[in-house]
RNA sequence: UGGGGAUUGGUGUAAUGGCAACACGCCUGACUCUGGAUCAGGUAAUCGGGGUUCGACUCCCUGAUCCCCAGCCA
């Protein structure tokens, strides 16, 4: 499982890291944090995010935080501290003790504030939310001082402590650095640090009825949690001079912070605010759903945490904003199942075959290997009969030209048993195929016949009496076209939902052995594609998510006609 | 039009003054008891224009394009 000693990655984080570990700025400790919001669910994106940030300093000997970065009470909730502890452990990542919260930090968050307005370069200002926009200024025109940026030391501490006491109204005034108004960057011009919001806060309860903002939060948390490297993405480098000058008025430990760019990907929607609306409004069926990116509807789909790792660790890390294409994905995900995933029979949409020279009432096994790609995972014994299910798709009555599967008249393996020849097509009123006559040869028993004897098509089958019924649910991209953001002319992003997404198969037809597989266990249906089994299967009656397809050459063949 | 970033095949990354490499995709072919896997081969790139240099993806100048920033969101 260990990558190739000489291909250890060379990003340009772990470039700095080193030069920071050859002139000593942490004296070579590496110490990362992840800091989610609790306003929503993990996704693929964030698992770069997270397998960057916990990968880089485990290669370098370090340890990584989990911080809840909850400083805004109105968004966040604690449904999702748990849901998101759960999906980094299961990612394979541990924070060990470090789990913390930025509303851990509020009292010293509060008391460095003071620090500030003592050192005369914070003040609590007047203006409304309204007012601080004009004053603000624009990208291209410098802003205004406040006409509160000159309040006394003593008058702006009294002020704050009254703010901290609950004697203003929200919105009523806020606390701000005092930095330069007409700095050409906006973060720069005299940033809020606190504002006031009466709203009871998941974890500090009542207690506060001021908030500290991101900026204000976020680099200060860093800082007393000792962190050395900052990993988040491109849309902070403008913060990036505000968290370096908090700190250095601070003059507290100051961490670097580093950014990179977030992972988008074709055909996925990344966004937090949209999936949650995918959520709400019934278009899927939860967080977990398996159409979903997130974490846990992946885990649900199937998708294995090894997968999702290899994945991020190929795209490598850099600061250019970029998409993958899905199939990228998809192919790590098959790479992994190829090496690990038992093969097993299973029909999806069956056809009856009876063999009419084989003997009513006879059964016999069959030896199937169990993965040809690692021999000691062993072999399993199939039972066989004189009536089958084959998948239809293995039929055509009028063969395509390329087509070497089953059509009457012509001869194929039933994998792992015998060489089959279509005889008769038998049909109900409509015309619509309903069972195939079949003749075996008793020679070619275990799939080879004695006279050295070809046959282009090799299929899977289950033996109708011993077949175990399953729900299967076979899913689409939930969007088809590759930039789910990108709404068609008048419309929104969810026209561009793909209405076929999920498909679901109540009589699928499984070997037996598949009966009572716990949920999560995954396999792969010969021909067809990884499955799992989903929770929602109850014994005896296991439910499948297709993961994903094999790669399909016969679907390119026909494509091309 | 202010500031901050970015730009290498269709896609994602490497090469940090010395043969533009790897992976995905796509296309051939071989092999196959999975039209899977595997194997062999092919396709295709340094944003433009100047300059420095024996030599430039890399350094300098200049232009272009794309992304981010005007929340009391993160």
């Amino acid at each position: 499982m260990a990558d190739a000693p000489n291909t250890a990655p060379t990003d340009f984080i772990r470039q700095i890291i080193h030069k920071h570990n050859r002139t000593g700025r942490f004296k070579g400790r590496v110490e990362t944090r992840f800091p989610p919001e609790p306003n929503g669910y993990l996704h693929i994106g964030h698992a770069k995010a997270i397998i960057i940030s916990f990968g880089i300093a485990k290669e370098f000997g370090g340890v990584t935080h989990l911080r809840f970065d909850d400083t805004n009470p109105v968004k966040e909730d604690v449904e999702f501290t748990e849901a998101i502890k759960r999906d980094i452990h299961w990612l394979g990542f541990d924070w060990g003790e470090r789990l913390h919260h930025a509303s851990d930090y509020f009292e010293t968050l509060y008391d460095w504030a003071i620090r500030l307005i003592e050192k005369g370069v914070a003040f609590v200002c007047d203006l409304n939310a309204e007012q601080m926009r004009e004053y603000r200024g624009t990208l291209t025109e410098p802003g205004k001082n406040s006409p509160f940026r000159e309040r006394s030391i003593e008058e702006n501490l009294d002020l704050f402590k009254r703010m901290r006491a609950g004697e203003f109204p929200d919105g009523a005034k806020t606390l701000r650095a005092k930095i330069d108004m007409s700095h050409p960057n906006i973060n720069m011009r005299d940033p809020v640090m606190y504002r006031i919001l009466h709203k009871e806060h998941h974890q500090a309860g009542d207690k506060w009825c001021i908030y500290p903002t991101y900026d204000w939060a976020h680099g200060q948390s860093d800082s007393i949690e000792g962190i050395t490297h900052s990993l988040c993405s491109l849309e902070f480098e403008n913060h990036r001079p505000l968290y370096d000058w908090f700190l250095d008025q601070l003059e507290e430990h100051h961490p670097q912070q580093i950014e990179f760019a977030r992972l988008n990907m074709t055909h996925v929607m990344m966004s937090k605010r949209n999936l949650l609306a995918l959520v709400k409004e019934g278009v899927v069926a939860g967080w977990d759903d398996p159409r979903m990116p997130t974490l846990s509807g992946l885990r649900r789909r199937g998708v294995q945490p090894n997968q999702i790792r290899s994945f991020v660790e190929k795209l490598g890390v850099s600061k250019s904003n970029s998409t993958v294409e899905y199939a990228n994905f998809e192919h790590t995900i098959r790479e992994d199942f190829n090496a690990h995933a038992p093969r097993v029979m299973g029909v999806l949409r069956p056809l009856k075959v009876v063999i009419t020279n084989y003997p009513e009432g006879q059964t016999e096994e069959f030896e199937a290997v169990n993965n040809p790609e690692n021999p000691e995972d062993g072999t399993r014994m199939v039972p066989f009969s004189r009536e089958l299910y084959i998948e239809q798709d293995d039929f055509q009555e009028e063969p395509h030209r390329k087509f070497h599967r089953l059509y009457p008249g012509n001869e194929v393996r039933l994998r792992y048993a015998y060489f089959i020849t279509c005889t008769d097509v038998i049909k109900d009123a409509d015309g619509t195929i309903t069972e195939l006559h079949c003749t075996y040869d008793p020679a070619s028993r275990g799939g080879n016949s004695p006279d050295g004897r070809k046959v282009k098509g090799t299929i899977h089958w289950v033996s109708a009496e011993h077949a175990v019924e399953s729900e299967v649910r076979l899913y689409q991209q939930l969007f088809l076209v590759e930039d789910p953001n990108e709404a068609p002319d008048g419309g929104s992003w969810k026209d561009n939902i793909n209405p076929d997404s999920l498909e679901i198969i109540p009589d699928a037809k499984l070997e037996p052995s598949l009966a009572d597989k716990p949920a999560g266990w995954f396999c792969q249906f010969e021909r067809l594609g990884y499955f799992t089994v989903d929770p929602d299967s109850k014994e005896g009656s296991p439910v499948f998510n297709r993961t994903i397809t094999l790669r399909d050459t016969w679907a390119k063949i026909q494509k091309k006609g």
